[in-house]
DNA sequence: TGTCCTTATTGATATAGATTAAGTTTACTT
DNA sequence: AAGTAAACTTAATCTATATCAATAAGGACA
């Protein structure tokens, strides 16, 4: 409790009341959705299982009451649990500087997978919280571990996704040493967009979930220069931006810019 | 063969020659040696696991000859076929940029893992090449997977080992996104010393196997800006460097430094 | 509906590190 | 041992992005 300023901990006192009840918004928050029907498991952990072995994946999925915006999954340094899938809406980790100021470290959206940095040390390395209302399906690793080694499907799975997080974080440590700003957002655009379209969501008009001052921190800039950079890939006509409303206009001509380092 | 000017290249055309006899060099490069009696056998793979499993995970280690300076494991986009541990020696991964030059990311010292990012795409994200004479444990994935199936510690250790190099990485994102040249230096040299101490090498006084350059890309820096914050560092008494040599003179300085930001 | 607070934009100026340009030292090669 | 190439250092200058400063526009809440 000492930990935490956030608008969970109010929420905490209510704990049966499922929070929020007027998120009637239909399926995308719906907490009583099986492995099997959800949308997502064609890219989450489901993929390349079977039927019944994805039936025994959902009996140690643990899905919460949705978190609201600012909600934390987890801090900085709490023991390590569970891995997590999203299952609507998005998440930032981060970290505080002893200076006070966050870092970014990355940014999740529907059918990601967030916490394995905690695998090793035991305690989660970063803090990560809702960027706006979105639902989670918690999985407990120490059963993920007894199940993958059940399902050899699941463990090849988990292997490869931890695979592709490393391979990931080595395109971003490229981006970060040698692309200059423009480079970066144009990077970072394209990367949404292929992220929106693993989910069948439009690839060239999406809402930021996330501020100005996140992506800065992400990409290693500030929040002046994204905005800067922002209304010059409007004004050259790549893009248009209406506050968190993005539109990518040219494609290539993006690509071009990120080619080009 | 348009690719190359590396020394792998014009030593493929003497395949069966076992290249360099004169590598009697006793036993850091020796090829002979078993997980079971082998000097890493506490952060290596075997950790963790008993007698009888280190002996099947010996089984299905490949233990090539020695690779001379230059000389690559793999390349960019090559078929993903295994991992690596470093036996002795060490190693260093980069992309090409289109414009041709190189970005490094990342080094390898004896006891750790390369390759992991090859897994999920099946074709390595980079290339990784020898610093020195080096020798190497090859562990085929597929092998290394059916093996961890049988062996719930491997299995588990393999998972920690992947979390570990994601945390890894997390930092560096931090690291190349928020500190000026000099805390990125600092933190580089304080991260070589613990990891020299990990293999019983002093954490004090060690030889750079890779040049300033390598350094600057890891970094984000370039070579002229390595020279002159090594000596800086050096005129501020915390370190001494001469060539490949250095010394951490002040550790607590250098870590104020990293903490600073 | 208005007030407050957070987020975003834009401009002026400062600066860390890149770039350019030599020059020097180290280390291969023959 | 000499000759050449690679690696490293140092200095002068330039520039991309940070910093500082001010304003504007949203969005939350009373």
């Amino acid at each position: 409790m000492n930990t935490g300023n956030n608008s969970s901990d109010a929420e905490g006192m209510k704990i049966p009341l499922q929070a929020n009840p007027p998120v009637a918004k239909v399926c995308p928050h719906n907490v009583n959705i099986s492995c099997a029907s959800c949308r997502l498991n064609e890219l989450c952990l489901p993929i390349a299982l079977s039927k019944s072995e994805v039936h025994q994946l959902d009996e140690i999925v643990e899905r919460n009451r949705p978190y609201k915006k600012g909600d934390h999954l987890y801090r900085q340094s709490d023991e390590f649990k569970s891995v997590y899938a999203v299952r609507s809406g998005s998440f930032k980790s981060y970290v505080l500087s002893d200076n006070g100021q966050g870092r970014v470290t990355g940014f999740f959206l529907p059918g990601e997978i967030i916490g394995m940095d905690g695998i090793s040390s035991k305690k989660y390395a970063n803090s990560t919280s809702a960027l706006e209302h979105s639902s989670i399906c918690e999985i407990p690793f120490v059963q993920l571990e007894r199940l993958s080694h059940q399902l050899p499907n699941l463990q090849h799975h988990f292997f490869a996704i931890m695979g592709n997080e490393i391979a990931k974080d080595q395109q971003i440590h490229t981006l970060l040493s040698s692309y200059t700003a423009e480079e970066r957002t144009a990077s970072f655009l394209l990367g949404l967009s292929s992220r929106y379209a693993r989910v069948s969501l439009s690839p060239t008009r999406f809402l930021l979930p996330m501020t100005r001052s996140d992506i800065g921190e992400y990409l290693g800039l500030t929040v002046e220069t994204m905005s800067r950079i922002f209304t010059a890939l409007q004004r050259k006509g790549l893009i248009a931006v209406n506050n968190r409303e993005v539109e990518l206009l040219d494609i290539e001509a993006l690509r071009a810019i990120v080619t080009a380092s």
